[in-house]
RNA sequence: CGGGGCGUAGCGCAGUCCGGCUAGCGCGCCUGGUUCGGGACCAGGAGGUCGGAGGUUCAAAUCCUCUCGCCCCGACCA
């Protein structure tokens, strides 16, 4: 069927490849780690970030944007933040034909940037919280880049917000987690686990750092979205302060949030198959496709006109329809051109339909021409929009039954190593072990901690490393 | 930076070991016609510094030296 994609058991990685540019959403670019996002891929991105954008204004944030440079100096004020980024920093030495008087980093991020204009605003209490956001791309020198998933320069949008008390700033980090995992499973269809990092994947700078794992087609996760208590590290870098009611100067304790266009490369590995991409209608650029079909010039035009208003009435309900009217490519074509691009819903209409007062339509996610189904004209309006809906409630359903399919238990390191070589997915286990366990348990294994569950099912356990008594679960995984 | 693979038409490749016809094949592209309910068919056509530089040779895609780049697997990361 899919001729030019590599069937997923096959080699996945090869798979994502193929649906990338098959599906026209990206492409290399002259330059080593970075990428070209094509249109496609583009307007997917739209999607994710219309809907977030919306979610962090109804939760009181404000965009606004900050400057691509960052003196270096701002980035060594922090210790943690300079060890951490050191490594994956583009830095601009010369400017208008001279050598700078000092070097300026391409942000990696921008807590340093942003800390110094909030030592400005911010004064008093009466200015906190101050919470904002910010659409932008950022410059991390990757050593081994994967397109969507790790590239040099990419998107994304990164919240920073300033409060009077660790307890607010602490609230606001785990507000934010909670907002991606509802944006996660509402609208890219896609089950996470929030839970907190260890140490050792903690971000540079943070005091704690919390994230949403998702699981991939082939049990790998991906870190899909990250929140960080920052505490008052950057503050005391940047004294950011503000004066109490007691009129005592206090540093601000602040949060940091982010995804990128990794969710995409997450849509793309969650629910992409064989036959190339698969779309959740919420993300879905396009959710409903027409293509007529027709013989003679008589057919054309009728055909065409119904086909026309069938998208208009669409549209006109909220659904974002398109009518694929290219004379130039077979009615077969078409269907093989919107399924890798994952469109939800493909109506056919032709002279058959037309004659019977019908449209015959197919679901992306029941695939095969056996999995067709008509909607009698007049329904099309009120039908569509339910279809969509369950569309999105299966792909939901279908990605949590995978995970939980290939989520597993090990009480003990052996058996951990024993039953991973054949086992993939995620694996729970008791934790209460250290840096060096994790060290240890990557080194043989590839696999690391991926977080802790804030969603905890209670009791208690030994820690399947080092023995000791634990309260809390961790998720042991493969990763991206 | 280590290990592996690859650079030949827009894309995917053969040819390279063992030097020798005018550098080929599939897909795509252009023109015309017939088609159109699961990637249509026929005929004609356009398209190449064989990654780059140097060398060996009567002769180099093919052999030698150097070089540039890309992809995959590992260490770092959203």
């Amino acid at each position: 069927m899919a001729e030019n994609i590599t069937p997923q058991k096959q080699d996945f990685a090869q798979w994502y490849q193929d649906v990338i540019r098959e599906a026209e959403l990206a492409d290399t670019s002259p330059v080593r780690g970075c990428m070209v996002i094509r249109p496609y891929g583009y307007a997917i991105w739209e999607r994710i970030r219309d809907n977030l954008d919306a979610r962090f204004k109804a939760t009181g944030h404000e965009n606004a944007y900050f400057p691509l440079f960052i003196p270096q100096s701002f980035i060594n004020r922090e210790a943690e933040h300079v060890e951490g980024f050191a490594p994956e920093l583009a830095i601009v030495t010369h400017g208008g034909g001279k050598q700078l008087e000092e070097p300026l980093v391409v942000r990696p991020t921008s807590e340093t940037i942003i800390n110094h204009m909030f030592s400005k605003w911010i004064g008093s209490y009466r200015d906190l919280p101050m919470l904002l956001n910010q659409w932008a791309n950022v410059v991390r020198w990757e050593m081994r880049p994967r397109a969507f998933l790790r590239t040099t320069e990419f998107l994304w949008q990164e919240g920073h917000t300033a409060h009077a008390t660790e307890e607010e700033a602490r609230s606001e980090t785990m507000r934010m987690l909670r907002v991606y995992e509802a944006f996660a499973a509402e609208n890219a269809a896609m089950p996470v686990i929030p839970g907190r990092k260890t140490d050792r994947e903690k971000f540079a700078g943070a005091v704690e750092t919390y994230s949403i794992e998702a699981m991939m087609g082939n049990g790998w996760a991906l870190q899909s979205g990250t929140s960080h208590y920052l505490g008052t590290n950057f503050a005391r870098a940047f004294n950011t302060r503000y004066l109490d009611e007691n009129n005592e100067q206090q540093y601000v304790h602040q949060s940091s949030w982010g995804v990128s266009t990794r969710l995409v490369g997450a849509v793309i590995m969650v629910h992409g198959d064989d036959a190339g991409l698969r779309l959740p209608p919420e993300l879905s650029p396009v959710q409903v496709v027409i293509v007529p079909i027709s013989r003679t010039d008589d057919e054309r035009s009728a055909v065409g006109e119904a086909a026309a208003r069938i998208c208009r009435d669409l549209e006109g309900a909220g659904v974002r329809a398109k009518v694929d009217d290219r004379q130039t490519v077979s009615p077969g074509f078409k269907f093989h051109h919107w399924e890798v691009r994952g469109v939800p819903v493909r109506l056919e209409l032709g002279p058959r339909d037309l004659q019977a007062g019908v449209v015959t339509a197919s679901a992306r996610n029941r695939p095969g021409r056996d999995a067709k189904f008509t909607i009698g004209l007049d329904a099309v309006v009120s039908e569509i929009p339910r279809r969509l809906s369950a569309i999105q409630r299966e792909m939901f359903e279908e990605a949590v039954a995978r995970r939980d399919a290939m989520t597993w238990e090990a009480a003990t390191y052996d058996e951990y190593k024993a039953v991973s070589g054949e086992r993939e997915g995620f694996c729970r286990v008791w934790w209460a072990g250290g840096p060096d366990e994790e060290e240890r348990l990557q080194q043989e294994t590839k696999a690391t901690i991926r977080c802790i569950p804030l969603d905890q099912e209670g009791g208690e356990g030994a820690c399947f490393m080092t023995g000791r008594p634990s309260r809390s679960m961790a998720i042991v995984a493969r990763a991206y």
